[in-house]
DNA sequence: TCCCTGCATCGATGGATATCGATCCAACGA
DNA sequence: TCGTTGGATCGATATCCATCGATGCAGGGA
């Protein structure tokens, strides 16, 4: 099952890491029509933090300097460390957050490009 | 039934209009901790935009100019009548979108202030 | 007074998902 | 090699929710 993968959006102008043709993914929201395949693929990044627990999480995690913390020092928002577990990867399958082992500990990590990315859709300018 | 009221979410500078002390509601996420009721409130948000369908007539509306659209030009998006209502109705009570009836025909408009909260959300400045 | 049209609401249903305890795996230290 | 700790995965369950057809209701003709 590797159903893990993050979702498709490279958009951030870093070179030519396997560019395949993945639109710049996720116009402002004002551009006109919405493909069927750009609004699945916003939906799940939007859905990932409609979650109070989710972003509890991803507000701990911005706050860490650097914008990185180890999955020990924000377990505590009042659920079960299995459930913590789940919601991690759920943020990470959003394309969110990234994750990264450090000898015992796992420290995940803001996606700033991703995260731009929803702000820019919501950028509603002058309208 | 009046679970209909939309979200708690004054934060416009508008005037006097009942401030009740629902606090500026949702800093970015990046202001260390995020109280339950806060974390609650902004998940109502960003999960009203956590769906395709929703999403493409969200941003069929903001499309529109004035940022206002009839419903009947706007429920072309391969689901039900009944569906199209139920989805409206989510946003309009997430406070993204407001409703008002002229004659025959329904209009939905976009809650620029409520948008423009989201997006300071996602501002993650430099962190 | 009907009838038609535009939307909202109701009730049912199937699929998604948040949550948990139990368990597994990786890293480390004794 | 064993035991401990951090974190992920599994399997079960209860709740939520997107969707539909049927129906209700308001506005505007005829």
């Amino acid at each position: 099952m590797s159903n893990t993968r993050p979702v498709e959006l490279p958009l951030l102008p870093s070179g030519d890491t396997d560019q395949r043709d993945t639109v710049p993914c996720c116009p402002p929201l004002t551009s006109g029509e919405l493909s069927r395949a750009d609004a699945e693929r916003m939906a799940v990044m939007f859905k990932a933090l409609g979650d109070p627990v989710r972003l509890r999480l991803f507000s701990k995690i911005a706050a860490h300097p650097g914008g990185e913390a180890c999955v020990c020092d924000i377990q505590d928002v009042g659920v079960s460390q299995p459930t913590v577990s789940h919601h991690l990867k759920k943020l990470r399958e959003a394309g969110l957050l990234t994750s990264e082992r450090r000898g015992t500990w796992v420290y995940y990590a803001v996606a700033p490009s991703v995260v731009a990315a929803m702000a820019a859709m919501l950028d509603l300018r002058d309208a």
